[in-house]
DNA sequence: TCGCCCGATAACCATTCACTTATTCCGCGC
DNA sequence: GCGCGGAATAAGTGAATGGTTATCGGGCGA
């Protein structure tokens, strides 16, 4: 498997037909098709067959494409990459859960950038708890956000106390949730679906069945949602503030609520980490960034902030 | 350039030594210092350079980890994808803009499944609506929802009317803005940023300039700041009818609204799609398929409806 | 200053890759 | 049955890759 071969295989998938691949590519047609033979018998499948209107994916060959088309997408970008890195600025990966990239990780990208005026770029993405081990110690991103991390000391990973929160319940403040809270309706967004994320282990506590649980695409959403009276929603009260300052919902008490959490920064160890990301993760530890993490950005966007988009095509 | 020289470099970069690398991948250092020595001389840039605690990344080298991690990643999802494809469920990719993905597109994708008793799959994606031609012509999705295409007749795409709305502007019901539109603050998500959307045309036709416009991360947040007072948000109504039946917007007249606007749906010609991408196309043609695209999933997430995550890590 | 550790280089070899030209195979319209 | 267009295979070639062992070089601690 080649990145040559793959993007023969991908032209003649888009092309529907090996001559034309050949034409494209500017070499001859055999060598299109045995680039082909070469990949059907890596993979133990035709991939493509001829078909009526031309060559046609079989299914491996549909899934081999999507992720051949970015093997190649991303090999041209590799040497774009590399070359345009000459005097640019250093680019951190920041992961966080849904929640937090929802409504902090924005501005507080804007505020080291311009902290460091603009020699660090910072991205952010969202992780499981238990992914965020991994990205860190294999260096996809610089720093992590969230529950304390206890990995495998090989993985050389340092996970610090950064900023205390309260976790909560809202619920609507014009209705209260009636029944035993097993069977409230709960309302969280992805990150409440991560088993070791904190509101994971509160419903997992409180002993909420996984019926009663509605996953909503977003925070804001979620808490929409119960502010209409929809059902209950955890919230670090923090992030809620807004929609607590304004009435549309209160607080409800719970056996396990509220409840103190402590958000942590997970590193690679300093002397594995590169100098910037040193630098993000000291810059947390500042009021201005403690400031930022406390305050969430959906209730009052600074300027035009553009949210991160991470999305590749696909995975 | 070669998959094996990209994960040695990977390797590497993450353990910061050449021998500790090679121990890893079971050969002989030199091997690896010489699948890096290949590396440097292809980019032109150092990679990595030596210091006092290993291996270290280079501005370059760094770009280049997050992309050839990534390749290498894909390497090995490659085989894992196409042998696990015999009698799997065919897989489908659906972009639209973000507010569309972010409402409809999940009981979409759920109840297309259903309705093929789970022989098909279908994923869900954010693009601009010039990505959207690109995209489908590259098979790098199948089925693209949004305005229009009118593209070179040489992408072999079809862009067929599916449903037809109303976008209008929405405000706080408690509160009329003042003073002329151009100075209203302008709530939307990251699709308002679309030039060819049908919201960014509308700004544009409104004459709105970029500094009023605040992009929120996403739908639901902007129209709950515009509930709450902050601006006016457009919206295409029947999406927004949880709220406007709940009294929380109103519609605000604009010059340009009311207006009517229509989705299409666009494919690669019949001839050259899949099948499971017809029958897509020819479900979002039916009562069902267009009651779906109508009715938002915010308000009412059908039971536990998880969101579809394209994130790769990063691009 | 002397070793020592670790990475870079040199020299070499088998294998694979990426091509080429020539030929064969296969479905299809006539 | 015959040709024809297009894909697959055969055979061959130069270049690269991926690996080896042996050697060189540079920083750093004793």
């Amino acid at each position: 498997m080649t990145l040559t071969q793959l993007s023969a295989f991908v032209l003649v998938a888009r092309l529907g037909s090996v001559k034309a691949a050949a034409a494209a590519l500017g070499v001859s047609e055999p060598a299109v098709s045995q680039a082909l033979a070469s990949l059907r018998k890596y993979f133990g499948d035709s991939l493509l067959i001829r078909g009526p209107n031309g060559m046609e994916l079989t299914e491996g060959g549909n899934r081999l494409l999507g992720v051949a088309a970015q093997m190649v997408a991303l090999g041209a970008e590799a040497e774009e990459a590399v070359r345009t890195a000459r005097g640019q600025p250093a680019q951190l990966r920041l992961v966080a859960d849904s929640t937090l990239v929802e409504l902090v990780s924005g501005p507080l990208a804007e505020a080291f950038s311009r902290r460091t005026s603009g020699s660090v770029e910072v991205a952010a993405g969202v992780a499981t708890t238990a992914e965020m081990a991994v990205l860190v110690s294999q260096r996809l991103a610089d720093l992590a956000i969230g529950p304390r991390i206890t990995a495998d000391p090989g993985l050389a990973l340092v996970s610090e106390p950064i900023v205390r929160g309260t976790l909560v319940v809202l619920g609507s403040s014009r209705s209260a949730p009636r029944g035993p809270l097993t069977g409230w309706p709960w309302l969280v967004d992805p990150s409440g679906t991560d088993p070791h994320g904190d509101v994971g282990q509160l419903l997992r506590g409180l002993g909420v069945p996984e019926q009663r649980v509605s996953v909503y695409p977003n925070q804001t959403a979620a808490w929409e949602a119960a502010a209409a009276g929809t059902g209950v929603a955890p919230a670090v009260s923090h992030l809620a503030a807004p929609q607590l300052r304004r009435r549309d919902m209160r607080v409800v008490p719970t056996p396990l609520t509220p409840r103190p959490i402590c958000w942590h920064a997970t590193t690679l160890r300093p002397d594995r980490r590169s100098p910037s990301a040193g630098s993000l993760r000291r810059f947390l530890g500042t009021p201005e960034g403690m400031r930022l993490l406390r305050s969430p950005a959906g209730g009052v966007p600074p300027s035009r902030f553009r949210p991160p988009v991470y999305v590749t095509i696909w995975s």
